[in-house]
DNA sequence: GCCGTGTCTTGACTCATTCCAGAATATGCG
DNA sequence: CGCATATTCTGGAATGAGTCAAGACACGGC
């Protein structure tokens, strides 16, 4: 139940012990960061956390980002074909809306009842922990139907 | 509602022929080896194109594969953190298992009522056109405990 | 306050995939 | 059948995301 919601400096350093992780700056400043921009890729949360320490490595981040998210802290999104996005793990079951245009990320409720997705497969083949589960459509400022063009090519035109 | 599933030489040359693209030996190839080996990686593949034509160049298996999935022939899937692999479209809605060791994937038809996983996010501000689905765990194969160590270490342990 | 071990820095490196360009080839329309 | 054009080939090189390795540094238990 307690998942230490990152939300500040301080709660992350409390997070970071609760987790039994050594406090470090770089670690502490992607916590922060990310609680305030989730969704984030790897860059922008090492451009983030510049700005914030001067230097860290790109390193070092992959190395935040890995230990957190072994460890429960961070929660790892991968949509297909696009960098990875991390976000502040709450614990609960929610799942991602990507804008195939601008990649926009957000978080969207398990639909329907609760997590209907999470019903493993009928064969008992495979041991099911997680389903992921991605939407893919365009976000409200990449709708208009000039912006369409390249994404959705008239389907009788592909002909090479 | 004909989505030409191919599943031989001659329904590939169909398949190809209505999607109004020119019917050339690596492309008959390819959807040929996707009929009978889904979810292949491009090395696999590659690696199988080659067995029946002698020499394709991987460049040429790139391009089948690009306009082939624009064109609805084929579907790609990335599982997160691996490479795409692809498949013969089937035109329903259907989801993968994928085992987090060994990668082995396979289908899995939606479960529960019908596409409850299509639902598209109750908010208006995206709009969805997909709804991409991956259950995440081990296959039979990879089940037994000895084989878990390295994928799930005990929890108390990352202590680093 | 010291020291051992965990973490960070630096820089080279892997891997999948894309791009490029010119030459060779093959498809399918007329 | 013949031609225009799409596709493929060779192969080289670039990209982007992420990893590896060795040494410097710092956190936190003592």
């Amino acid at each position: 139940m307690a998942h230490h919601l990152v939300d500040s400096d301080e709660t992350a350093l409390t997070a970071l012990r609760a987790a039994g992780l050594r406090v470090t700056a770089p670690r502490r400043a992607v916590l922060v960061w990310l609680a305030k921009h989730p969704h984030s890729t790897v860059d922008a949360i090492s451009a983030g956390v510049r700005e914030v320490l001067g230097t860290v490595s790109t390193q070092a981040v992959y190395d935040v980002l890995r230990i957190c998210t072994a460890t429960g802290l961070l929660r790892q999104i991968e949509p297909a074909g696009h960098p990875a996005r991390f976000e502040c793990r709450v614990g609960d079951n929610h799942h991602h809306v990507v804008c195939r245009r601008c990649q926009r990320t957000e978080d969207v409720d398990c639909a329907v009842a609760a997590q209907p997705c999470l019903e493993p497969p009928d064969d008992r083949r495979f041991v099911v922990d997680e389903a992921e589960v991605v939407f893919w459509g365009l976000c409200q400022d990449c709708v208009p139907a000039g912006q369409l063009a390249d994404v959705y090519p008239p389907q009788g035109e592909i002909r090479q």
